[in-house]
DNA sequence: GGCCGGGCAGGACAAATGTCACGGGTGCGA
DNA sequence: TCGCACCCGTGACATTTGTCCTGCCCGGCC
């Protein structure tokens, strides 16, 4: 029998997901969880063969739990299912010691057959995504640059930014010019919705 | 037996609600749709009891769909399964003549029991969702208002707008800089957030 | 040691943005 | 008929934003 934990935020898809491995014969939900920093603490209570994890989860991101488990649980293989097929969250998971990304667009079929083929051994990829994380290449921003994005998201003033990172306005801005420099767009918005997009915040 | 049409752009998703629903005894999903703009169709062929509809689908908002559909299939009742609990989708569903408002947060059992509620011609509305939409108040942004915010959503500069909506661009500015006041906020950045979590968009 | 790349900051400048006051036009309801 | 809200535009203004150039400190690497 396979022991799954099921972490997403969504109670509907969650319990949907549930229902729905429970009726496979050879799997058991063991654990699900809606929120990212209780994924170890039930992975350690149910000791899971598979762990599904959301990316964008409320208190822990699924990747650093990804890591996280790897070191908690390591016999545990660790499969991404996420709405956004971001490359660089593909990147960051495989660097998480994921096994598996998988996309919620595609049919339901592939979810407990990707299961089995990472529980077999196999890494479950997309190959369009997986060509599309190659060719953007590596997140090309520095820590910080990242960090003053990110704080840029919900249209903080230079000043609001300057001051929750205890940095200079002249500082912020150098590095949000680099930021738009880097993703190649041309004000504020443009870059972090870029960055956004390739998975880099 | 109930005949359930079910919209929703997610594969992952649709397949898993699709599965779960044709477990109800007297449930049968006739159609699944993945946009908005084929809706309408679908529905005309299958002539489902219940509609589901996500709203932000591709092709054509669930909510205008909605409103279609109840021009094209008065006997069919709609219910809108969304993602994001906005003030003003509930306002708009409910003016568009749907039945129902269920976010995906809460458990799955709530789908089923919905949707024997809807036919049994109750309404089904979160009671916490329908204070927040009434004491947000109706949309305050006019139409123009609107146009204009949606088409900053991505960073555009104010010459991009200009030159999409065919407006000087003066007035573009005007119509930001009230919007920004409308919305209580600080930039155009704040107010497209401010308003998206509204749902005035 | 010298040479980066990264973090941090300042100044100066052009461009974009936000605000305000002001016009004119239309259509709708009192 | 009048008022009012919305639409569209102009011009002027202060502020913010984005760019570029300069400088300093540090740590890693050849």
């Amino acid at each position: 029998m396979i022991k799954v934990l099921l972490a997403e935020d969504q109670g509907m898809m969650r319990g949907a997901l549930a229902l729905l491995l429970n009726l496979e014969t050879d799997m058991e939900v063991v654990a699900q969880v809606p929120a990212g920093d209780r994924i170890v603490d039930a992975a350690l209570e149910t000791s899971p063969d598979i762990a599904l994890l959301d990316i964008e989860l409320p208190g822990r991101s699924g990747l650093d739990a990804a890591a996280d488990l790897r070191e908690a649980l390591p016999e545990c293989k660790v499969l991404i299912v996420t709405t956004f097929g971001r490359p660089g969250y593909l990147r960051r998971a495989m660097e998480a010691g994921a096994c598996g990304f998988l996309v919620k667009d595609g049919p339901v079929e592939e979810l407990a057959a990707a299961i089995r083929r990472v529980l077999a051994g196999e890494r479950v990829i997309d190959p369009g995504l997986a060509a599309a994380a190659l060719s953007a290449g590596p997140n090309p921003l520095t820590p910080r640059e990242q960090e003053v994005l990110t704080a840029a998201v919900d249209g903080a003033t230079v000043a609001d930014i300057a001051g929750k990172l205890h940095l200079s306005q002249a500082t912020v801005r150098n590095y949000l010019s680099a930021a738009i420099g880097k993703t190649g767009t041309r004000n504020r918005m443009e870059a972090v919705r870029a960055a956004r997009r390739n998975g880099w915040l």
